[in-house]
DNA sequence: CTTGACTCTGGACTCCACTCCAGAGTGTAT
DNA sequence: ATACACTCTGGAGTGGAGTCCAGAGTCAAG
């Protein structure tokens, strides 16, 4: 399945990425086409052929989309970064803009962490309270599909 | 606009709510639909008639969709926040759940703040040496619609 | 040289979170 | 009484982020 090339790298096909990253081949395939991910190689019959680094680069992919930005934004957060070598005032900037982005979305994540908090301590209190009595609380799954909490 | 009852509330119609959170009516409706918003009183003519509570409740609701929770989500957890007065064992696991989630959220957003604090590092320092130079740097709207950096 | 597992492309379909109507009613200003 | 701005409902349409699938090609094993 692996092919070793020149000696040099061990490459793979969609599907072993697939498995490796835990995304469909589907989804890689449109990662590609929205240019998320170089264009892969392609074998003699056109399969692409990916080295570990595609691994590393989804995996990015997924850890920026799991922070909430979308497709196009990680698009341009990984250009300017590949590119920061021939760094120019226009990147610098786009890095200070996210930068500062990401710090309003650490605050924010950070009031609502003390929110939850306070919740949970007058929800304990009040288990306290009524020890014993165990309620039911059908407030959870009250009418459509199951929850993934 | 807003009508007073019994001297009590001021209440507004849709329009208003919508201005004062930056909100179109449908979304506003919308919300109404999806549950994140409790069905408004009526006017006699069957006009959805609010109170300044319900800013603050699409507040949240905005809030919590920017750090990236979908509308089902806000909506149990809305419920689960609202409902903590009896609390019961389900209400604090889900509260303990989303707890850990945002924990994690926070760490990772300050993972990529570090790298991009030093990915602007060295991108300062090249600036630095090739003084005078400047680069035209087309990495930005590479191809596509608009940046909103 | 056939079988079976894998991959290719292109297009249709899905789910989410809305937005955009049309056609009808409401409410106030003149 | 009429004009005008506002609101109602229900349904269709949109853009993002994929998923699903058919029909065809690739390739290792028997």
């Amino acid at each position: 399945m692996s092919s070793i090339q020149n000696g040099l790298q061990a490459t793979f096909q969609i599907g072993e990425l697939a498995k490796r990253t835990a995304l469909s081949i589907d989804a890689i395939r449109f990662y590609e086409r929205r240019k998320l991910l170089p264009p892969a190689p392609r074998s003699a019959g056109r399969f692409r052929l990916y080295t570990p680094d595609a691994i590393e680069h989804l995996r990015f992919v997924r850890r920026m989309q799991g922070l909430g930005f979308s497709l196009q934004e990680i698009k341009e957060l990984m250009g300017v970064r590949a590119d920061r070598a021939h760094a120019c005032s226009a990147v610098r900037q786009f890095l200070k803009t996210k930068l500062a982005d990401v710090a309003v979305r650490i605050r924010e994540l950070q009031q609502l962490e003390n929110e939850l908090k306070t919740d949970l301590l007058k929800c304990n209190r009040a288990l306290k309270q009524q020890r014993g009595k165990t309620c039911t609380c059908p407030v959870l799954e009250g009418e459509e599909r199951a929850s993934n909490a």
